[in-house]
DNA sequence: AATGAATGAGAGTTCATTCAT
DNA sequence: CATGAATGAACTCTCATTCAT
């Protein structure tokens, strides 16, 4: 193993074990000694590799993100059926969500709050997401396959029912699959742009 | 003035500097000084009137529900037209949140992440909510206005939806006018229940 | 009843509750308002029958000094029998001690790690209170009683050995009775100093 | 020098400084600060060592109790006559107390009045000592040297008596050289169970 | 690379004391 | 006399960050 290797191991550890306490405890209620201390490291060592915590967070909430948008964009590049592009982003991103709960916490509680300092970084993401929704749904308008509407409201608005959805399932567990949950929002999203 | 006046006033004049605060810098980063500073009274003033910092956050997070849900209430008791209810109660909603960016801040963006602590009201607050809307909803389908749909994961989503519009423009300022939202909200959520 | 009645009824509820609290808490975790509400008064009331916290303090050890020492001389001016005045005294104090536990706690535990502002109120009273054993002593010598002693060093040994005898009991519990303890102390102390 | 000696070394510094703070001013109004300043310190330097306040205080008690407790059964193990084990006791405490007088002051003095947290500990403590000199009475007792007497009161009560000559001479300086009490106890102790 | 001791700037909270009413 | 609101200094404890080793 090279030291490359190694030291992308080590910082690996160190995310998963930020992401672990984040997700635990807030931005704020988490201490660099319990990253440290979970990821079987010194402080030190976590110092060695981040310059600080907020960059720590920043670069879990990047990679959720990336990986979020990633396989909504790949679902829908995949989904030859242009009426069937948004429920195959749906899904998949049901399905990620579920996959990493800790990481949705974090995205979708833990960094609204967390502080001035991540306020714009959450709002590009915000915009990224809701823009990419909206590009679809002028997609759709352009080819006529639903009525003109505002897609921008559309957009944000989508964004926000989806990610309350998940919001309530990390909170409460409910409904115990967050997939279950697909079939009902998808039948809500299309009827809202007149698609049935 | 009466003795009650005069102490109304100060626990007044430091929630007001609270939600200030607190809107400002998050939960976290709020110090009880500078709420102490802001109402023009001393640390140990605050702590007179308030047994610690958290139920002045709490304090503010009740009046801002018991505000919107009370203005919710009364618009749609106030509407005739059943199909109407919803339109009335998500326009005063709007109206509401304009009327008071900070409380919405701290609502929407601060409450989230503010730590554990804050978690179950929260959730308390947003299943009161999204239980209005769903009851509305049931109403809608007993009395055959609308096709049986899943009226929970609508009533989550329809909230969270809103929540989006509304944070993004606490955030960012768009739309200009919060209530321009208005139409694009309505038309999609009557769409998204299958009402014309 | 005259005005200073109620005065003084007001004053002896502040010094009871003060007792009270003292006793319980330390003086450190005292706080005057304890004293306010024990003694159904507001802090102010309290602040207006004495200039400051410490004094109430000092009050009270006054108060439980005074008593001892009254009892133990006057029991021992009522004792005809030489021999005998020194165990009259000391069975009037473990009486006095028994009948006011909190004062006794007060006086034997809470008022030593007081702070340095009570240290020479505490030397005062040890150094009456040892004072009197050791003249009584003295004039014992000096009738030929007992043998030539240390007579400075047994009053203060003595002073220390009830003390912790009573200071046992207010914390343990042990014995039942301090009364109990009467006889064995009691000849105790009189083979000390050769008597039989 | 080794690291563990540098991190003892700065933990003996911050224990040194204690005392001295907590001897002269008392537990509560001993800052962490002022132990920090006295130890050449930060206060995040003694909280790295030690987790709180209480602990510190403890660990001082601790130390205190061991090193009279040692030093008396060590003196009695090596004092062959039976009748002098308690003497060689005494004189072995009076020279520990001697050789530590700001510890004595904590142990004697500032303990007591430390707050309930610390009870428990010094009737612990008291306990301890006041059993071992029972114990011993017993035995002088079991082998016939002296009458039966009530050895638990005597136990308390002499351990009282040595405090109480201890305390007077760390509060007021007399005698000069606490050792000078030493005649004088010893003969009023051994008189006390009819020994001479 | 990694460690962990050390720093120091706060943070929340308490409370004796004052004083206008 | 009495109240209780207000003050402000002090206190314990936390933690992101630094740095010698």
């Amino acid at each position: 193993m090279s030291m490359s290797d190694k030291s992308q191991n080590r910082i690996e550890r160190i995310l998963d074990a930020a992401l672990q306490v984040f997700s635990d405890k807030g931005y704020k209620d988490a201490a660099v000694d319990d990253i440290a201390t979970v990821s079987d490291t010194s402080k030190g060592g976590v110092y060695f590799h981040f310059p600080n915590k907020k960059t720590i967070f920043l670069s879990l909430l990047d990679k959720m993100a990336d990986l979020l948008y990633s396989r909504a964009e790949e679902a829908m590049a995949k989904e030859p059926d242009m009426r069937r592009k948004g429920d195959a982003a749906l899904l998949v991103m049901l399905r990620t969500f579920a996959k990493h709960r800790a990481m949705s916490k974090l995205f979708l509680v833990e960094a609204l709050g967390a502080g001035r300092e991540f306020n714009d970084k959450m709002l590009d993401i915000n915009f990224r997401f809701a823009g990419l929704i909206t590009r679809h749904l002028n997609e759709l308008v352009a080819l006529g396959m639903i009525e003109p509407i505002d897609t921008e409201i559309a957009g944000v608005a989508w964004f926000g029912g989806v990610n309350e959805i998940v919001r309530r399932w990390v909170l409460t567990g409910k409904p115990e699959k967050l997939e279950d949950a697909y079939p009902a929002l998808r039948d809500l999203l299309r009827r809202s742009i007149g698609q049935f």
